[in-house]
RNA sequence: GGGGCUGUAGUAGAGUUGGUUACAACAUCGGCCUGUCACGCCGGAGGUCGCGGGUUCGAGUCCCGUCAGCCCCGCCA
């Protein structure tokens, strides 16, 4: 039925076809994207993963292979033989890259049929996402797809490149791991050798490149898959890959300095954008303030200002007593958009409430003054104020928030992203990279009444914080840095405690026993007292980078064989039942949770 | 655990206040066509309106439940 490869070898790819190529015998090899049969004439679009070449064959001069040519249906896979030829004159095809030459095919082999895909292989269609992942193979042929993989390739390529040439070794480390109290839920693996007991796969391989630095290796590498059981965002995949690099003998700023040219040349190699370094700083206090989160999108202002002075004691209740509880008062001022519809501030005021704000005041700026709810709450002078904090001019609109410190923050820098991809200030084709800088240490979680580590519990404290440990620690900051990237955290890391008494301290401070901390990390503070050099790293979610590189909405959209929502995987139907005999001979029954 | 959006031929959509046989497009199948390139022309086939229940003389349309996909909160660096 199919034709036989025999001993036919492709000569060239589709895409890569020229007028250079003209009078080669070349033989080509590839997907049929579409037949246009002319009575006599066929044309049928040839496509790899380089592009599509247009194959003509004609009756008279190769009456088989135009025979066989008959048959053939979209998604075939067929191999070619024949020359390049100039297009005849007016039937050049300017929208294609190899519009300027076709195949004359001479001989033509069948080399798989195929069934009539469930959707157009074309860039034109969309097609439910559903359907796109259950055929995922189909999807990954389209050029929109095969694009963002090469893109992902190169900058992986880059990455390995940059890296051995700044010295970095890259060292696998284990997948089956000791699971660990903090961070996020662990995914867990049976041992069958060991009945009852559980393998943990890596959140990030945290713990080891921490060793192989008292080991010696000074600068390691790895581009590594790590695993979160918590659920997925749009952004945010159960299994996803980390670029994560770890040195020794180093500060903060060597760091920084190693890791943004790296980020530098991995945007001129793999997109050809010039990225400005050394990169804008800024202190985790000085984003919250400016910006109200800790991932600010520098692509425009609307910059967050704090009224709580202005309007401590004024005559709108909602605002005073936010601040007579401890809290604050935020506006911004989104410039001309005075003319937003109550349906518009409806919708921005259900918007702050999905992060807790019980409100949203507003004043539009008119000619009349303010035009506004509570504008009947102020006094003259107390407008005056307000107006010279916001830079007020006719047309504007502010919004104001007045809540908790957190809720405040929260909410008006989560509108403020909002309100600019909304008005379109944020240019896909603009990067705008900042260090977040000066993290807190701890943070106090009521529920379980406890400091949590804010980046992780290795991580040092500022050496001039360390006296705080004992007195204030929540007033303690962290050697943490972030790299953010037009609103999107794309990497992090710390100096980590080399000295294992401070490192018994953290675990002291977030609760942790010194039993406990024996048990679970026991074989790090064991290391430590071996001589573990200053060290300190980062790690960059490929995943992230290559969405912003890509200009993807989805991570989905960047990984090979992702998962739904669910975390299910629609392809292969993972995750399934299993046999019960694989079940005992790992030592575990059953027990469902009950469905409400 | 919670909030929201979506679900109608293979695909992506239209379908009026509930009213006869559920539409046209693309794909597909058959025929015609020697310069097309998202080819064109003629014809055909293709449907449990996600699934279940309810209201009604009558449900794609209204109500309840459920499933799936997506976005978000919680969760997660």
């Amino acid at each position: 039925m199919n034709d036989a490869l025999g001993n036919w070898k492709r000569t060239h790819y589709c895409g890569d076809l020229t007028s250079a190529d003209i009078g080669s015998e070349v033989c080509l090899m590839g997907w049929v994207q579409r037949r246009r049969d002319h009575g006599g004439l066929i044309f049928i679009d040839l496509r790899d993963r380089t592009g599509i070449a247009q194959l003509a064959l004609d009756p008279d001069r190769d009456p088989e292979a135009h025979a066989k040519a008959d048959k053939i249906r979209n998604e075939f896979v067929v191999a070619v033989k024949g020359t390049i030829s100039p297009r005849p004159e007016g039937t050049i095809n300017p929208k294609m890259k190899t519009g300027e030459v076709e195949m004359e095919v001479r001989e033509l082999k069948i080399l798989n049929t195929s069934k009539t895909p469930p959707f157009m292989l074309d860039e034109h269609v969309e097609v439910a996402e559903n359907i796109r992942l259950k055929y995922r193979y189909l999807d990954l042929r389209r050029p929109a797809l095969q694009k963002n993989m090469i893109l992902r390739h190169q900058v992986t390529k880059t990455v390995r490149n940059y890296l051995d040439e700044e010295g970095f070794l890259e060292i696998e480390t284990p997948v089956l791991n000791k699971s660990t109290p903090e961070g996020a839920r662990d995914f867990l693996v049976p041992s069958r050798v060991n009945g009852g007991n559980f393998f943990a796969l890596p959140q990030s391989p945290q713990l080891f490149k921490q060793l192989l630095m008292v080991s010696g290796y000074d600068r390691y590498c790895q581009i590594v898959k790590c695993f979160r059981d918590e659920d997925l965002r749009a952004d945010r995949q159960p299994e996803f890959t980390q670029i994560d690099c770890e040195m020794s003998f180093v500060d903060r700023d060597d760091i920084i300095t190693i890791m943004e040219n790296m980020i530098a040349r991995v945007f001129k190699e793999s997109i050809g954008v010039d990225v400005a370094t050394p990169m804008a700083r800024m202190t985790y206090a000085e984003a919250m303030d400016r910006f109200g989160v800790d991932n600010p999108d520098l692509r425009f202002d609307l910059e967050l200002v704090e009224l709580s002075k202005i309007v401590d004691g004024c005559g709108f209740k909602v605002f005073a007593d936010a601040i007579k509880n401890g809290g604050m008062v935020k506006a911004i001022n989104a410039k001309s958009c005075a003319k937003f519809s109550r349906k518009d501030l409806d919708g921005l005021t259900d918007f702050v409430k999905i992060y807790g704000a019980k409100g949203l005041a507003w004043v539009k700026m008119t000619e009349d003054g303010w035009q506004s709810p509570i504008a009947k709450f102020f006094t003259p002078e107390e407008l005056e104020q307000i107006n010279r904090a916001m830079d007020a001019e006719v047309g504007d609109l502010l919004m104001f928030v007045a809540d908790t410190t957190a809720i405040t923050n929260e909410a008006l820098g989560r509108l403020r992203g909002h309100l600019g991809q909304k008005m379109g200030l944020a240019d896909k084709n603009d990067y705008r990279f900042v260090w977040i800088t000066d993290f807190p240490l701890l943070e106090w979680d009521g529920e379980t009444r406890r400091h949590m580590a804010v980046h992780h519990p290795f991580t040092a404290p500022r050496d001039e914080d360390m006296e705080l440990l004992d007195t204030e620690p929540a007033k303690a900051c962290a050697k943490a840095y972030d790299l953010v990237l037009n609103g999107s955290e794309i990497g992090g890391g710390s100096i980590r405690i080399h000295d294992q008494q401070i490192q018994s301290k953290m675990f002291e401070l977030l609760g942790i026993g010194k039993e406990e901390a024996q048990e679970k990390f026991g074989f790090l503070l064991d290391a430590l007292e071996f001589g573990a050099p200053p060290h300190g790293g980062l790690a960059f979610g490929l995943d992230r980078l290559v969405m912003i590189l890509t200009g993807s909405d989805s991570i989905r959209d960047v990984i090979a064989f992702p998962k739904t929502q669910k975390a299910t995987c629609l392809l292969s139907g993972a995750p399934s039942t299993v046999e019960e005999k694989q079940l005992q001979e790992l030592s575990l029954r059953l027990r469902m949770r009950k469905k409400e």
